[in-house]
DNA sequence: CGAGCACTTGAAAGATTTCAAGTCCAGTGG
DNA sequence: CCACTGGACTTGAAATCTTTCAAGTGCTCG
């Protein structure tokens, strides 16, 4: 019953600092390569949805997808964003807690859950990755549960704008091509429309950033460490 | 670097519920009881503290254990509440990223992570059901994500004593003997003490809840149904 | 008996949301 | 080609909620 993805350059991290006696051990999850196959899925649409059978595990090619889920009371959440190189549904029960959507035009490898079981259950180095890997998730589950709870609008947005800095490894890493929308940035901080757009205009303001106006999802960072600073503000 | 426990009960109603042609499997986890020492914690001693090596996992045979984070600026955060029979480090990287201390005074049932490691290696069951149990916990972190984001303080605080309820197994249901402190509470619904208190005396008056003047801990369930009403309130 | 601590309650301050209105841009149809 | 409509975004002002600050109660432990 979980739909949510991890990072694959995390993940990988990870397996290269494992002490390596040997020669670096291949990722495990290279062996999946042979089952998968390519899918296309245009913006706006869902590539699975909240409670549909989980069938398959992807990794994202291209493109950004969004990890959404609607509340009794028809409030959209978005859980996390995921880039090009991250996976996504491996930390599956037997369904899908949450929707995926498609933020931009993305490109999928996809690979069917049966043959990723039946893999494992004879390699005992990928059962173990991926439970390595689910550990991972909770990790940054948690990581976000304390980043929301207890953190003023201007907090969220600025960590926010630093993490996709470093995910979207930007032109020279300080031109931000914001895929999603505004109230996708809400939605994801549990913040309304018009409080990210005060935040930001807010932080072009003290010249923490500037937004070109043309084109306002282009955002450059102008000052790191005004942001960072920002970032650990005590609130209330 | 994960060191958040799950409810045992959830886990086995799960491995209950799976297909079984054969007579149900005996759960996995009863494997590691011959490797078990028994442990006792004082009220409000650690357990293990953030960043120490993950030697361990537990289950809890008595008392409440809290699993407690520290921000930089010094801010308490609970992660979650663990009771009898619920389990505790299991889904731990190489390091706790929480600590852990005991609410009440505490029993344990300890097992040695190399030893658990060891068996899951030769025993697939035993790795299949450790990597569930992950995703389990993972999935009620996301929950738990989604019930701090975007609710207000009533709605935590009905939840939380509808989830002590169910998970106190208390008297005939009605009489809880919460065994946390009010700012226990407040640390874990990201409140502040006089919000839960405020909210509690709100319920009292509209008799949802009563509270024993003599013993503040000992809180009566008055009108269930009023208590998941408030649960389900849109906010803002 | 006094100190300390957990808990409670009140009032003011602060933050974010809600409501309302306006701008800008892209796509559409005349 | 241009006006027009809708949607995303922005901004202002009032309303709402929670926190912060302050003070008081009651109980437990020396």
């Amino acid at each position: 019953m979980q739909a949510t993805g991890q990072c694959l350059s995390e993940a990988t991290r990870r397996s290269v600092a494992r002490p390596a006696i040997h020669p670096a051990p291949p990722d495990a999850l290279v062996l999946l390569e042979q089952f998968g196959t390519t899918l296309s899925v245009k913006r706006d649409r869902q590539i699975y949805s909240q409670g549909d059978e989980a069938g398959c595990c992807y990794k994202i090619v291209s493109g950004c997808v969004r990890i959404v889920n609607f509340t009794k009371d028809g409030c959209r959440q978005i859980d996390q964003f995921l880039m090009a190189g991250d996976l996504l549904g491996f930390d599956a029960l037997e369904t899908h807690d949450f929707g995926s959507e498609a933020v931009t035009n993305v490109v999928l490898r996809c690979f069917p859950r049966r043959a990723v079981d039946k893999l494992a259950e004879s390699n005992i180095a990928l059962t173990r990755r991926l439970r390595d890997m689910t550990a991972i998730s909770l990790r940054k589950a948690h990581a976000r549960l304390i980043q929301l709870d207890r953190t003023s609008a201007s907090e969220r947005v600025a960590r926010f704008l630093l993490d996709m800095t470093e995910r979207l490894q930007a032109s020279r890493r300080t031109v931000l091509d914001l895929p999603m929308s505004r109230s996708d940035i809400a939605d994801h901080l549990g913040l309304t429309v018009e409080t990210v757009c005060r935040v930001l205009a807010q932080l072009c303001r003290e010249g923490a950033i500037a937004i070109d106006p043309a084109d306002r999802s282009r955002i450059t960072i102008r000052d790191d460490m005004a942001l960072q600073q920002v970032t650990s503000e005590a609130r209330h």
